[in-house]
DNA sequence: CTTGATGCAAAGACTTTGCATTCAG
DNA sequence: CTGAATGCAAAGTCTTTGCATCAAG
């Protein structure tokens, strides 16, 4: 067996996908990684952002947080938390407080094992969403 | 402000279709449920199922699981639950012990508060998914 | 040189929408 | 009758893919 990515060749433009990707907290789509680069690397293409991205989410580099709006949304940290996406404006907010990572590792932990030993299921990793209205949205809706 | 809904007429295939969401745990797609009413209803349009769904979804008669291998995945259970996604085969799994939804709901309760004073985050909900494998394709993975 | 990386445009997959028709109240 | 509900097909969005070209090793 090869060493994954082992037959591959640099690419500038790899490197500032992926350095884009995890410069923001902003969790980003194809198109804003693409928009970003655009004025710095006139000739980028959308196909090479998303073949890389997903190269990316194969190898573990990059996270998906899901689709959200119909866009796919990435995440370049890959630890395990939270996140608060805004129904209002679409925006992903990374959302973890010590006590909230601390009761998830447990739960998950417990689950992990009674999931296997008692059903079969193995569980690879867990995704916890909290939607709502960010500050700015709930504001808006209240003053309106 | 008018009664949502109050305005609207009657339709067999609307009350098809939910039932049809409502009758399965598979968490399906359109097209599923399409595909299974259709030999009951030969003349029913796949854009009556989105529209209808859409509708459902809109007053809270069916939620959303999210958007799996490309296809939005719905849920005629609308009480707070969690999920399991298999990898490998894309199904969909109720996921939830009492352990899990007390300590889920412990935490929500505390966040809400927590999130709203401190932040100005106003928490509507809470989706949690496991990702894995179901027992049926752990089992074939580790057999191959 | 040899093969991976990319641009471009075409193709795909899923979902939404416009319009004429049908049906419920 | 009047407006909601639907079928059908066209249009939309986001994402993937084929192919010729460019570039890294």
């Amino acid at each position: 067996m090869s060493i994954p990515g082992a037959d591959r060749k640099h690419s500038k433009k790899r490197d500032a996908i992926l350095a884009k990707v995890q410069s923001t907290d902003s969790h980003p789509g194809a198109q804003w990684v693409y928009d970003q680069l655009k004025s710095d690397i006139p000739d980028l293409s959308l196909a090479t952002v998303y073949r890389n991205i997903n190269l990316f989410r194969q190898e573990g580099a990059v996270a998906s947080v899901g689709v959200i709006d119909g866009e796919e949304r990435f995440d370049g940290r890959v630890d395990p938390h939270s996140h608060f996406v805004c129904g209002g404006c679409g925006r992903v907010f990374d959302y973890d407080t010590p006590e909230l990572s601390a009761e998830f590792s447990k739960v998950l932990e417990n689950l992990k094992d009674l999931a296997y030993t008692q059903e079969g299921f193995v569980i690879d990793y867990r995704k916890t969403v909290f939607n709502g209205l960010c500050p700015e949205c709930a504001k808006a809706k209240t003053t309106a």
